[in-house]
DNA sequence: GTCTATAAAGGGATAGAC
DNA sequence: GTCTATCCCTTTATAGAC
């Protein structure tokens, strides 16, 4: 993201105005909780300390609010899975895939609103709006993509898993924490861990054993 | 839901208007591609065949439209997982929760829009409507509840998996498919065996002893 | 049971004063 | 850069004719 940073316009030069970016915070967290459309102007102009009309020496247009709203969401995301990532180093593609998850579920909850409004009301702006912002989600879709294709190509996942399917499985079970995650009840880590363990080894008990190995029956519950 | 219709309350007596469910029909479907504050009743009467002011006659207000399509929505979809459920008789929970998961699913997409719709605007709905349709939901989720705990009991479920965190993500993973699935694209009953099977065996191959995991594993993955 | 007409409120967006 | 004032449109909801 740095190199091309100007064509990308992944991150706002620090020229930008101070106000732009406060009103976008403010975007953002009312878009998170109310959804595209319940959010008027105005009301992200009063959460913002101004009026309505002032908003449009910064914006053109609400549309605009939320698009650029949409592609800091994605783009935070994407770069902290990818800071993640490339933190984790040369390690099994499974342990990648839960590194990835713990970033994204991080991002979401622990980054700001963007990540999360950007989520869960991308599939309710005006199809012009998703036109415009389609492109950044694409860019972190396909890094999801081309992670999973590695762990396949080294062995690591299983060769009779659609590989799409399961990226879209691990985007299901993340993004939609975001209707029931409250901070402070479940450790964050904790989901984390326990996804990667589910999505990686499965919920049912260890199957017909192979060969050399042992079988761990600890924590069972035995029938009544 | 006013009376307790056969105690399942699935579906309407047959005395009701014909052009109240016909009006329900046309919101659930526009709500579920448009959300809740982006349709108005001016859209919802036009799709009926009739004027604003006539949907007065068949209910109080918008709220009440989409609470009773909210309500429709959670009971198709709870009456295909436990008709489902009901009918594979006395099986693996294994083999129980593929089930659900398929029946839940195809509710989903083959079932009209109600669940469609049930699933993409409850969490932008006013609170309100929220408060009057979570009882629904909440009898649809402990049936998730009891399903995954039986199998726990059973030996089917790894005792050292959080139940409510897999109830969370297996409902994740099927309900964010609305956000990408499109008829025709993939077949639904392989969807949800690929869910089943990742969710229950993982992703990743056989577990290995944690020494030598770089060994070659040919022939070792089972083939469903 | 559906219509037209309309009330009352709020939506996005613009113009111009300061 | 923010304000007030305003335009024009849409929204939910009501009233009463047919």
């Amino acid at each position: 993201m740095s190199a091309r940073a100007a064509s990308r316009a992944a991150v706002p030069p620090p020229e930008a105005k101070a106000s732009r970016r406060q009103i976008l915070d403010c975007a953002a967290r009312l878009f998170r909780e109310q959804g595209y459309a319940a959010v008027s102007l105005r009301d992200i102009a009063a959460a913002s300390g101004m009026k309505a009309g002032s908003l449009y020496h910064h914006f053109v247009s609400k549309e605009e609010i939320v698009a650029e709203m949409l592609n800091i969401g994605v783009q935070t995301v994407f770069g902290e899975v990818r800071r993640a990532i490339e933190a984790a180093g040369d390690v099994p593609a499974a342990h990648l895939i839960e590194t990835a998850v713990r970033a994204h579920l991080r991002s979401i909850f622990e980054f700001g609103d963007y990540t999360g409004a950007s989520i869960r009301i991308f599939g309710h702006v005006p199809a012009r709006v998703r036109d415009a912002t389609i492109g950044e989600r694409d860019a972190y879709e396909r890094y999801w993509v081309a992670l999973l294709a590695r762990g396949a190509r080294l062995g690591d996942l299983r060769g009779d898993i659609d590989l799409t399917l399961l990226r879209l499985f691990l985007f299901g079970a993340m993004n939609w924490a975001l209707e029931w995650y409250k901070p402070g009840r479940l450790d964050l880590d904790g989901i984390a861990r326990q996804l990667g363990e589910i999505i990686l080894h499965g919920a049912a008990p260890v199957r017909a054993p192979p060969a050399n190995r042992r079988v761990r029956r600890t924590g069972q519950t035995a029938k009544p």
